[in-house]
Parts: C-alpha cells; sequence; structure tokens
DNA sequence: GTCTATAAGGGGATAGAC
DNA sequence: GTCTATCCCCTTATAGAC
C-alpha cells in the first residue's frame, strides 16, 4: 500500500519528537530508520513543516478516539481519570516518551505557524475532553460541589504532561504517585 | 568586565532554551543579540555544550537561592507555596518562557550526557526543595496527617512545569488556576 | 514512488592575525 | 578578547532519470 510508508514515516517522526523534539531530528534519521533516502521523504511530505502538521492532526484523531472510548466505557469520574492517565501512561512505558504536546509546546516560538495552530488545538480540545469529564462528575455528585471542573481539568492535564516531562530526569514513579495522590485529593469520598 | 559578556551570553542563551529549546537556537543567535561574532563565543565557551552546563549550573543557583529565601521569609506551608509558585510565573511574564528544566528535558535523549546529569540534579533538588516544605507543613499540621509529603512536593512540581508548557497554547491564566485550586487541595483548614 | 545528483545555506568549531 | 577566514558536515529542498 501506498499509506504504509507513510504512517511509517509517522510513527517514525512521532517517536523522535517525543525525544527529541521537532529541532532534534532531521529527514536523514527518518530515511535511515524507515530504509529510503532523504529526497523520497520528499514526495510523501514535502516539507518538515507538512509532517509535522500531519503528525499533529493524526495525534489528535489518537487522543480523541482514545477519549471518546473512555466516556463509553465507563460512567464513573474516577475510571475516566484513570483511562485518561492510562492515555500519558502509555507514552511512558514506550522509550520515555512524553506527549506530542508537550514535547512541541516546549519549543513553542520555533514552530511554524502551522503547527502551532494544530497544537493550539490538540492542548485546547485534550483539556476540554478532560473538563467534560469533570462537568459530568458533578452533576453525579462525585466531587466537592464548590469545585470548579474547567480548573480541575487544567490541574490535571498540566499535572500529567508535568509529569511525563519530569519523569525523565528522575525516573522515579512519578506518574503513578502524581495519578494516585490527584485521585485521592479530587474525587468526593 | 571579562563576565559581564559571558552574563550576556548566558542571558541570551537562556532566553532562546526557554523559547526556542536548546535544539533550536545557534551560536549566530546569540551572535546577532549580543554584538560580538560566533568565533568570539567560543572564547567563552568552546562547544555549545559547555555552554548548556553553565546555563543549568547558573539556572540551578538560581531556584536554590529563591527557596531559600523563601524558607527565610515565610513560616506557613501556603506562603511558602505562593512563593514557589511565585518563580514559575516569573518565567510566564516575561516572554511565555518554560522553565529551563522542562525546557530541556524535553528534548532530553538529544542531550549531551553532562546536560543531562545537571539537569537531573536540577529536577531531583527542586522537588526536594518543595518536599521540606511539604513535611514541615505536615509537622504544623498544615497538611492532612494522611498525606505524603513527597508526593505532593511531586504533583505541585510536575503540575507547575506542565502548566507552563501548556500555557503556551491556551494563553488563557493556567498557571493561576493551577496555583489556587492546589492550594485549595492541598493546605488543611 | 524511489532513486542519484546537486544546490544553497546553516551548524559547530578551529587557526591565526590584531 | 575579538576579529576574519575557513573547514567540514548536516539540513532542507529541488530536478530529473528510472
Amino acid at each position: 500500500m501506498s499509506d504504509d510508508i507513510k504512517t511509517r514515516l509517522l510513527d517514525a517522526a512521532q517517536l523522535l519528537v517525543q525525544t527529541h523534539g521537532h529541532n532534534g531530528y532531521s529527514y536523514r534519521d527518518l530515511a535511515t530508520q524507515v530504509g529510503i533516502r532523504t529526497a523520497s521523504i520528499h514526495y510523501h511530505f514535502p516539507a518538515k513543516t507538512d509532517l509535522a502538521v500531519a503528525l499533529v492532526r493524526r495525534y489528535y484523531e489518537f487522543v480523541s478516539t482514545a477519549m471518546k472510548k473512555i466516556e463509553g466505557e465507563h460512567t464513573s469520574l474516577a475510571k475516566r481519570l484513570e483511562g485518561v492517565a492510562a492515555i500519558y501512561s502509555g507514552c511512558l512505558s514506550a522509550n520515555h516518551r512524553i506527549c506530542v504536546a508537550s514535547a512541541l509546546a516546549a519549543e513553542y516560538s520555533s514552530l511554524p505557524r502551522e503547527v502551532q495552530e494544530e497544537l493550539n488545538r490538540l492542548i485546547t480540545d485534550s483539556q476540554g475532553w478532560i473538563a467534560h469529564f469533570f462537568e459530568e462528575g458533578k452533576k453525579r455528585g462525585e466531587i466537592l460541589p464548590a469545585r470548579d471542573p474547567a480548573a480541575l481539568a487544567r490541574l490535571w492535564y498540566a499535572a500529567l504532561q508535568g509529569a511525563l516531562v519530569v519523569a525523565r530526569a528522575t525516573d522515579t514513579t512519578v506518574l503513578a504517585d502524581v495519578t494516585n495522590i490527584l485521585q485521592q485529593l479530587t474525587i468526593q469520598g
């Protein structure tokens, strides 16, 4: 299939973005890993920016799909948040990656505008999905009535992103620790 | 003074690291900003790695000093955490920077070993200082007895780092929101 | 779709004059 | 300490053959 090599290029690029950053890999790295020449990559993605945009869009779909699956499979807030945390612990367990969102956001000012815009969408909507879980949880009395669902969502999202980043330099189980204590602090009962 | 240009180089490099990342700036950028030629920079920092190491060490001293000042000026856990949050909100207000720690941690695998080691120390000790505040706070009954000070410190550190990163793509007051809700959730009373 | 060849410029770094 | 000149490799990207 013609899509196959495109997928393999995106897979390789994603791993490199999540470990080295957008400015930390080249078409040469990709070529070596996928087994073609750098010039051939330009056939699939004319410019590196095109690749980056495609990468963020694909990642957006991945997160979006995962969130919908969580919503369908679990009704309790605690279980849903567990599912959200699992998305990000999945990154960590595969080669000490961080989320594509924070990998790119760290280099924000150096990114092409198109990539910045896709990134804004990814981050805004990711927080939005989590906020949605908190709003439903509030209606079900699963958090203290005084708490703001949107603020809790921002906290969870920031903490999960930060935990992955920090995990690299401390090797401890930061993400698991953060998830546990967040559950204790936010869930009512 | 001979140190002056060294300081200006470190200042310029730090801003670039906090906005573009280590792989996102060059000696050329530095040269333009400081007003000398790239070759002259090599006199002060023979290799880019040397500059990066010096940068992280200087930043370590900055954070270390700030933490000691917080400990001396405030005794309550709430006030101390406010002080810690102020360190990071200071980054944000100056050119939408993120912390040097997360900027570099995002590109971890692509960094020279010496830089990785300095970064490990920065992140480990930063968490350690916050954990120290929580331990004292626990003795003073300012958190619930059941809470683990180390875990709370990890949560705070991850959330602050993550909030700065996320703030770039959402422009909202994420850091302030995260700090507020963390205070509500962690402080007893 | 993938290749070779090649362009044009950026990257870190060094030698040696001043 | 800073400069000019230079090296050599990497980087993105294009042209055109297969």
